[in-house]
RNA sequence: GCGAAAGUAGCUCAGUUGGUAGAGCAUAACCUUGCCAAGGUUAGGGUCGCGGGUUCGAGUCCCGUCUUUCGCUCCA
């Protein structure tokens, strides 16, 4: 079976199952959106606690906020994302290719540095030690060519991005004969802007309204409010701060189901430290990372870093986690040395300081940040596409099975009476009406036995428990497990605590943080 | 945005040269069995993605449109 087919099962499944629904879907639904049923919502918010427990709790020196989704619009210059949202973008009509614009005129102003090179070789090669390089350029009738005329674009270009003129970027590229690398044509479409944050309008009358836009990331939700936290919450450098929230992004091509989608949610912790100390901390959370995915089992082989080697403007150093997905290694969680970038620049659009003393060196400084950012969809199709198998049962019995984590799984225990008869579904009842304080219990009474047990199977249920006859004798259930669908008969009095200790997130964070 | 493929019941699909929509699984009820699905009887559920056109008549032919998947592209 090809990866494309396993990809699409798991898609049917997640929509069978109440996983995953598409946005909207009696409308047609909406490109890029989707909805989260009532087994993905208990999935996902499994998952966000075992990711906020193993930083809040597990850590004196990190703690939680919850920003707003709508900050003021000035953040988002400070942040680059106002100028660095917009790509003027050119697309090919021959070969179909779409380019930055920006970028290929800038490979143009490229090429005259190339002539200027060579024409300097040559010459340097004929005149040998006695080459002034610097007299050569200002006297060589070719090479000042080359300079007026990289000059001329230049200036041209600069002004065209200053003006935000897409038409003159277009005619640029138009006048200087670039063509498609992969056609060779000159057939160009107008260059287009895509704006990849979503804008509203806040305030209800026309004229009053300003223009706000929905956060593109939650970091700078926690750059604006550091200062805050660290004061009212006596923290000291280093320390953390991490937010769990919906972010937003007008993606220019959204694919690949949950993957890229325009309504997301990230899982980000700032963690603020003393400049200069940043790549040791960029070291130490990037193993602490690592550690944390690969304590849910999914097998370690499923993980890499990659590292960047063109870093953004804000990073001196960058890495993603990549999950092996059903289509390939995919960044599932971000890792960047963000330096001061983001507090300086808030200092300088806001006017306001944002140091930190720092006691035991005596002085102040603008704190270095170390951020790890990680995307609760992308982590939820991760998990169930790494948890979803369907086997082969001695005989032609199959079975379709969601291996999930038990902590993370939406249902924790099954309760089956065997028949629905002699008194054994109000025995049922009552051990269930005990239990649903400790976990989330289905009770299920329809059909037969080992078809039960498939249909926990299928939703990723770890545990069941059957009551039967002799139940009523000796106050013992049948305990049945999903992954090895082995039974034991264990006492009604111990379910809750084996069941907790089997299924709580503890036992995973001890595995991820130690 | 470009190219390709697809859209019929909750899921997977069939539907002949155009003639008033089917199956399997799933769901619900009852009977039967009773520790690993697919026993019996019955029921519910679809204006065939949406809009227009051709036709006496369209799930089927034509046009448009929306959505999804894959590839390209983009990705702080």
């Amino acid at each position: 079976m090809g990866q494309e087919d396993v990809f699409k099962k798991l898609i049917s499944h997640c929509k069978e199952y109440g996983f995953v629904f598409p946005s909207s879907e009696i409308y047609d639904g909406l490109a890029a959106v989707y909805d989260y049923g009532q087994m993905g919502v208990e999935l996902k918010n499994n998952i966000k606690k075992y990711w906020w427990d193993s930083m809040v709790l597990q850590h004196e020196n990190i703690v939680g906020i919850d920003s707003s989704i709508f900050m003021h619009p000035t953040i988002w210059k400070a942040s680059g994302h106002v100028d660095a949202f917009n790509d003027p973008l050119i697309d090919n009509k021959d070969s179909k290719k779409r380019y930055r614009a920006d970028v290929m005129i800038e490979e143009q102003l490229a090429k005259f540095d190339d002539k200027i090179e060579k024409e300097v070789e040559k010459a340097s090669k004929k005149f040998g030690e006695s080459f002034d390089k610097a007299l050569f350029c200002q006297t060589n009738p070719r090479v000042q060519e080359h300079i007026t005329k990289r000059e001329e674009l230049h200036t041209r270009f600069a002004k065209a991005l200053n003006d935000n003129n897409l038409q003159e970027l277009r005619q640029i590229i138009i006048d200087y004969e670039i063509s498609c690398p992969i056609s060779g044509t000159r057939n160009w479409t107008d260059v287009r802007q895509f704006n990849l944050m979503f804008s509203t309008e806040m305030g209800s009358t026309a004229e009053g309204a300003m223009k706000v836009y929905l956060r593109p990331e939650t970091a700078q939700g926690i750059f604006v409010n550091y200062l805050n936290v660290q004061k009212t919450g006596r923290m000291r450098i280093p320390f953390g701060i991490a937010q769990i929230g919906k972010a937003f992004r007008n993606e220019i091509v959204a694919r690949q189901f949950i993957f890229r989608m325009r309504e997301f949610e990230q899982m980000e912790m700032q963690f603020f430290v003393r400049p200069g100390e940043e790549l040791k901390w960029f070291e130490h959370w990037k193993a602490t990372r690592l550690k944390w995915h690969k304590a849910l089992g999914l097998g370690d082989h499923k993980y890499r870093f990659h590292d960047h080697d063109k870093l953004a403007h804000y990073a001196n150093a960058a890495t993603d986690i990549e999950f092996e997905m059903p289509f390939g290694f995919k960044e599932v969680e971000g890792i960047h040395s963000r330096t001061n970038f983001d507090l300086s620049s808030h200092e300088k659009f806001s006017g306001k300081r944002l140091q930190y003393f720092d006691p035991e060196l005596n002085e102040s400084y603008t704190p270095y940040v170390v951020e790890t950012s990680i995307g609760v969809d992308r982590m939820f199709l991760s998990v169930i596409s790494a948890s979803y198998s369907e086997e082969q049962i001695e005989g032609s019995d199959s079975r379709v099975v969601l291996r999930l984590p038990a902590a993370l799984a939406p249902i924790k225990l099954a309760i089956l009476p065997l028949v629905k008869k002699d008194e054994l579904p109000e025995k049922a009842r009552e051990i269930m009406d005990n239990l649903k304080f400790d976990f989330k219990c289905q009770y299920d009474e329809k059909d037969s036995i080992g078809k039960r047990y498939r249909r926990q199977d299928a939703i990723g249920t770890p545990f069941c428990v059957t009551i039967d006859h002799e139940t009523l004798n000796d106050n013992k259930v049948t305990l049945r497990y999903r992954d090895t669908m082995q039974q034991e008969r264990i006492e009604i009095d111990k379910i809750s605590g084996i069941i907790s200790e089997k299924v709580s997130i503890k036992s995973l964070l001890k595995t991820a943080v130690g």
